[in-house]
DNA sequence: ACCTTTACATACATGTCTGTATGTAAAACT
DNA sequence: AGTTTTACATACAGACATGTATGTAAAGGT
């Protein structure tokens, strides 16, 4: 077989790792060989075992190209809490458009096996979450100091709780495909996280960006 | 080898449960093979297959036998709210202090694919879900009926946002066995979750029980 | 134009796991 | 007491995945 140019070269690599992700999605991380991979991806293992050094290293790829979902704007138009809830339900729209980050995610959170070398991949979602807890209670602590917050509120409790909540969610809305149970209400819910931390009931029904 | 009796039959068989427990929580399940698992409780694999079709099956009774964490009371003494945070933290106390029942859920939530026969664990979790949110649910409208909640609340989205931090939490706190992201903030995190959702600043540090 | 490296394909050797079939001795039943 | 069933242990055959070693033809550098 003729040997590739380097673009050509590039192009078969990230075709293997589109081609992964959607293996791992159908059959999860452990059970598919490298073998299936390389037929999805219309190489054979030979290609796969050039471009990466084991299945770890390639979910790993898979994960790196996936990159956060979620991403806080620590300044920007509106006030912490609306910043806040904004980041929620942009990584909600993610979700529900992007069928790749979707099928990345559903195999983050439910088509794998975080052991060894995998386990990698999850201290660096634990790392993610380390990330968003730090902007959380940024912003948290921005929204206390403009009174937005009741007094006895932690900002890096709320951040915490807030944390837990996207993290359920997601988890929740990838295993839900009906809609049933969770996806039909998701963005009511996070709307209404960030509602219920408003101080008082001197907030109604405005919800005005500026 | 002598016959069992049917105790000591039944004994093995809880025997082979636990260690299976055990080994998936080292290894993950899939990479966990049943002789490793009957190696383990001191049986061979004719042992493993007398008493479980295969692994899917064993890993259904690991699951059955540790049954569900979060149970929350309809009726009780203190307000709805009360009962609501009582069942969460519960929840929470039982995952520190019992270490079956966390290694259950560290296998369940962090060390599964959930394919194929797997699925129908995933499907009696998320089954379990969807119970804790009609009890919740019910919680929550006895406790806007009796006019602890702020009016704007939607019982039904206030459940599915505790489900989602309860998920959320249950998931973050298995992954964090140092305890600096999470466990050391967890019930705090509870507390102020439920107490964000009383109306109005009315409510200060009273949290009396009855 | 030559040489080296690249980007794979092919071939191989090995280990491992699964499911089933068969053996067996004692428990449990009649 | 005799027969049947149970609760395993043992043995076997087949499938499959992995990692590596080797081949190769063209790309890329000089």
């Amino acid at each position: 077989m003729a040997r590739k140019t380097k673009a050509e070269a590039e192009q078969t690599r990230h075709r293997i790792i589109t081609c992964s992700r959607q293996v791992f999605s159908r059959a999860g991380v452990t059970n598919t060989s490298l073998e299936e991979i390389a037929h999805e991806a219309g190489v054979t293992r030979g290609a796969v075992y050039w471009h990466f050094k084991n299945k770890a290293d390639l979910f790993l790829a898979v994960r790196a190209e996936t990159g956060r979902l979620l991403k806080l704007e620590r300044t920007g138009p509106g006030d912490a809490l609306q910043r806040l809830e904004r980041g929620l339900l942009v990584a909600l729209r993610r979700l529900e458009d992007d069928a790749e980050a979707r099928a990345s995610y559903e195999v983050m959170l439910w088509k794998c096996e975080y052991v060894g070398e995998f386990s990698a991949v999850r201290d660096d979602l634990m790392g993610a979450g380390a990330a968003f807890l730090a902007d959380a209670s940024h912003l948290y602590q921005e929204a206390k100091t403009a009174k937005l917050l009741p007094l006895w509120l932690e900002p890096e409790v709320a951040a915490l709780e807030t944390l837990c909540f996207y993290a359920g969610l997601l988890k929740i809305w990838l295993a839900d495909p009906t809609g049933k149970l969770c996806r039909s209400q998701a963005a009511a819910a996070i709307t209404q996280h960030v509602r219920s931390r408003r101080a008082g009931t001197l907030r109604s029904a405005s919800a005005k960006r500026s």
